[in-house]
RNA sequence: GGGGCGGUAGCUCAAUUGGUUAGAGUACCGGCCUGUCACGCCGGUGGUUGCGGGUUCGAGUCCCGUCCGCCUCGCCA
């Protein structure tokens, strides 16, 4: 076999008169005559042409060249010459072209049901680039996707090595839990009826690490949920995960912070700055979402009061309605200049959209300088002065309304801001807007079971001074968590953790595990809580989104070498598939529905 | 589980109100071409219209069911 020298993406003009070696793909061919034949030859790194001409090569290999077709596999020796037809821009090996003297078909391709061509691929059809998979991703973007998050992994590695980080693998078989996601469980085999779950992450056990005295914890797993998928977000899928001891939470905040600016200087040559801080109610209350969008405004007011003094029902009947988080709110916010840019087939549309959140519609008003017409403008009338200075309103804007209980009305008003953000084009797509959110509460009221509910998850500490509202007024408890957002998506959390036993006694409690279930399902924690457990605290970002923002795509299955489909299915590998009895029986399950037909 | 969009040649798409033998580009095959680079020119092959029923003289088109893909609500501590 002819043994490469150079890559596809390396020869230039200072090359001339030496011999190379190449292989690859045959990405394109062009047969010019039984005499001439170009062929540009594709591996990871890019193109290089290659030229078979009877003036210059052996006849017998133009011959063979001339039955080259696309995704051949070959591998050529020949001279590098400057190209006699001119350059090709587009090409960085566009100067230059080799002459090929020796050709070796490694492998004939089949004619490729698709072609790895990133201008073919976005016109093309997800299903099947994805049953096709190892020929989508010889595409150019592709790899170079694949590439960035190997540099991203390998400089995390290197930033949390040099801060004396250990990289220490958990387990994949572990306990199924209560709380949280669903988890993917497998069975035993050796004792039979019982069940191994897969981690959601390895929340316990970097916790179990710190009690064991490894101070500091890094590992890049894989954590599986199941859960129906999205756009940006995959039943399996991939953590940059640590731990640290002796620290509280402007450790974390600055090590983290620390490797995202370092993060993008080195991937994308970005200075992000400072990192701001916002509390939870600030973003919830300001941007109707824990993740909120800094890159442009739209903020959001809370007009409950206001609305109280109007006789407008949809306003004054919310208000009456009450949830866990109190009695209801009226909201709203301006859209500068929406009288000339929001027609009424969009605000009609908004009002039918937001259903789906919830909410009943979306009041909306146009405001003229010194009040409000048309919609519900003769509602607002009587609070048109006190409305156009909160809001801070001008002549040409469109004002719209959210009223309903408090958790209603601010995703609904909070969605509707970004909605109307993208489609009157108010975001800059070329910032970087991070920010931490913390101050989070600590639970919030399951209304269904009248339960509360761990808000992060069940482990994270009350933030310093706030342990005692865990038996006074658990809804009032801040928590020691913090997410870090970008451009209005989560790309990590974490949290300060419990390190006390009688701490985590009392959450199981709230959250309503007996001490029966606590010991069944968490008694290791519990015990190691009580062998010694230094303050920890962590946190994880995810990769998988982390290489998104980088790489500049919205979405997951982009930067995941095989991703699965909205069903949770591998079109290319075609799983998950029926097994055979004997492996069911040897498992001890038999299943309750008829094996589906593969 | 709910809502929305989609499924026609290997790929991307077209096909009037239900109406002749389902077309085009590209890919592929054959021929021509020594400077192309999305090479070009000429000719050709290629279809279970996702699948199963139904209505009809007649279904890619209408109806019912089902499968698959994408977006989304629920879900995702």
């Amino acid at each position: 076999m002819l043994k490469r020298t150079h890559h596809c993406n390396e020869l230039r003009t200072a090359h001339e008169g030496e011999t190379a070696t190449l292989a690859g793909w045959v990405n394109t061919y062009r047969e010019h005559s039984k005499s001439l034949v170009f062929i540009d030859l594709r591996d990871r790194h890019g193109l290089t042409q290659v030229v078979f001409d009877l003036a210059d090569s052996p006849a017998d290999i133009v011959d063979v060249a001339q039955g080259l077709r696309r995704e051949d596999v070959i591998a050529i020796r020949g001279l590098i010459r400057k190209r006699g037809g001119g350059a090709n821009p587009k090409l960085d090996t566009g100067e230059i072209e080799v002459v090929a003297t020796e050709l070796e078909v490694l492998n004939k391709a089949e004619t490729p049901p698709i072609l790895p061509d990133d201008q073919e691929a976005e016109k093309m059809g997800e299903e099947v680039r994805l049953r096709n998979r190892y020929i989508d991703l010889r595409r150019p973007k592709m790899q170079r996707i694949l590439e960035t998050r190997s540099r991203i992994a390998q400089f995390t590695r290197a930033y949390f090595h040099q801060r004396d980080f250990l990289e220490i693998e958990t387990p994949l078989l572990i306990k199924s839990t209560p709380e949280g996601a669903r988890d993917f469980v497998v069975p035993s085999r050796l004792e039979a009826g019982s069940w191994y779950a897969l981690p959601q992450s390895p929340q316990l056990f970097k916790q179990i690490l710190m009690i064991a005295g490894c101070d500091r914890y890094i590992q890049i797993p894989k954590c599986l949920r199941d859960e129906d998928p999205r756009a940006d977000r995959q039943a399996e899928f991939t953590q940059i995960d640590l731990e640290m001891s002796f620290i509280d939470q402007e450790d974390v905040l600055d090590t983290m912070g620390g490797f995202a600016t370092e993060l993008w200087k080195e991937t994308l040559g970005v200075d992000i700055g400072e990192i701001p801080r916002m509390t939870w109610h600030e973003a919830m209350e300001t941007y109707g979402i824990d993740r909120p969008d800094l890159r442009f405004g739209l903020e959001i007011s809370d007009i409950s009061d206001l609305a109280a003094k109007t006789d407008f029902k949809v306003f004054t009947g919310a208000m009456e309605k009450t949830s866990p988080m109190g009695s209801g709110v009226v909201k709203a916010f301006r859209v500068p200049g929406g009288v000339e840019k929001l027609t009424r087939k969009m605000t009609d549309g908004y009002s039918e959209w937001v259903k789906t959140f919830g909410a009943g519609g979306v009041p909306t008003t146009k405001c003229t300088g010194d009040g409000f017409e048309s919609g519900v403008g003769r509602f607002v009338e009587p609070i048109a002065a006190e409305l156009i200075e909160r809001l801070g309103c001008e002549k040409g804007d469109t004002v719209f309304f959210a009223a309903d209980t408090w958790e209603v009305a601010t995703r609904a008003i909070g969605e509707l801001r970004i909605r109307i953000a993208r489609d009157l084009d108010l975001i800059d797509h070329d910032a970087w807007r991070f920010v931490w959110v913390v101050d989070f509460p600590m639970f919030e009221l399951d209304e269904e079971s009248n339960r509360w509910v761990a808000l992060h998850h069940p482990f994270t500490a009350p933030k310093p001074g706030q342990e005692g509202l865990l038996e006074t007024d658990p809804g009032k408890c801040i928590s020691a968590g913090y997410d870090l957002v970008v451009n209005g998506s989560e790309i990590g959390g974490g949290s300060i953790r419990i390190h006390r036993p009688d701490v985590q006694q009392k959450v199981f409690d709230l959250i309503g595990l007996s001490p029966d279930e606590a010991e069944a399902k968490f008694g290791f924690l519990l015990r190691a809580l009580k062998h010694g457990a230094p303050p920890h605290g962590g946190i994880a970002f995810g990769l998988d989104r982390l290489v998104m923002h980088i790489v500049g795509t919205d979405n997951i299955r982009d930067v995941i070498a095989f991703p699965k489909t909205q069903s949770g299915g591998d079109l290319m590998i075609d799983a998950p598939s029926a097994i055979d009895d004997a492996q069911l029986v040897e498992l001890n399950v038999r299943s309750t529905v008829p094996a589906p037909t593969a």
